[in-house]
DNA sequence: GTCTATAACGAGATAGAC
DNA sequence: GTCTATCTCGTTATAGAC
């Protein structure tokens, strides 16, 4: 009936081809001209659609943490194993990495002092996010005795994004997902509580 | 008597200048101008002691990557308790952090895509390298009882290099070193085996 | 909503004087 | 070893036609 709410359909291919080209060559390293040849458009298009490159830039994170939002009440729609949980929450970071892509806040983070005012605000609150979520799922997690116990939740929670987005980061290097995968089951490994059932599994 | 074997005077401070640009800003978000500016000189030059800025680029990395080596050096020398040398590892990284930098090698890893075939050859030699020492360093303290022992050590070493690389990434953004001491902290207690004085705490 | 055309700037790089 | 001057290219961005 009316036009609908959702960003048109161009723009949201924009905001695809963006997001892949920024995933993997970074903000700094990406640009108008690039995006527009993919897209067959040209640049003066893509200035119609986004006033700017900071604005296409602040588009593709809040897109890019809409997302992850709901990826995230889906893991909490899942499950209530906080074990599962982080499982399924490295998994996110598996997904994009297996698309040959960096984490786009992580490499965002990289660019930091370099990015436009507003970027940096969403890309700090997209870790500030995680990091929350992370932590109310470990919380959870010592009271269930599924995780394992020491000092501040949040803490924790941060040392988890770091470790996930550092992993990333080298796997890449090698174009090895493998590699991260070992990482993030590491990472889980040393989080679980020892189980009941086979303590000092001698 | 003849010459120094040493960089020039001039194309040591360039270097020293264009290190801190870099780990801050990126290598595509750094230019010749930048450097030049700051330096006092025009890019022309700069253009005299690095031919271009693909050559600059990997003097940086060879100058960094024997920096590192050497203080993995001095670590060896310093003490043969492995989660001592973990320990000193994980400083070293604090150590950048606290100027406000970025490893230099953590900040060309996300711009790897877009660097010139050598630049990325040392990137990779570079962490190749790191992870080859921490494996060692972890063997050793396997075999002493120091560290907790399980799978492939240098798959261990990896993820090691991954979450300190990480935990800078993220703890920059809010300028905070404390923040990546905890994450440190909590990642080396993790690789600690249970003293034989502690386990279980009570 | 997309185009052509072009402005305005900064980038990396080069030639040749000093 | 450093300079001035210039070149060429790619960048973001804008004006105005269609």
């Amino acid at each position: 009936m009316s036009d609908p709410p959702e960003p048109s359909d161009t723009a949201s291919k924009v905001l695809d081809v963006a997001e892949r080209l920024v995933q993997g060559r970074g903000f700094n390293g990406f640009s108008y001209a690039d995006a527009a040849a993919e897209l067959g458009i040209t640049k003066a298009a893509l200035h119609y659609h986004f006033a700017g490159k900071a604005e296409l830039g602040e588009a593709l994170i809040t897109r890019y943490a809409e997302r992850f939002a709901r990826a995230l009440d889906a893991i909490d729609a899942r499950t209530d194993d906080a074990m599962d949980k982080l499982r399924a929450y490295a998994a996110l970071y598996g997904d994009v990495l297996r698309n040959e892509r960096m984490c786009l806040c992580g490499m965002l983070a990289a660019e930091y002092q370099t990015l436009p005012a507003p970027m940096q605000g969403a890309v700090v609150r997209f870790f500030d996010d995680n990091e929350a979520w992370l932590a109310g799922v470990l919380e959870d997690g010592r009271r269930a005795g599924a995780v394992r116990s020491d000092g501040d939740a949040r803490d924790a929670a941060r040392m988890i994004v770091g470790a996930l987005e550092g992993a990333m980061l080298v796997s890449r290097l090698h174009a090895d997902p493998a590699r991260f995968s070992e990482a993030a089951d590491r990472l889980l490994a040393s989080l679980a509580a020892p189980g009941p059932a086979d303590v000092g599994e001698r």
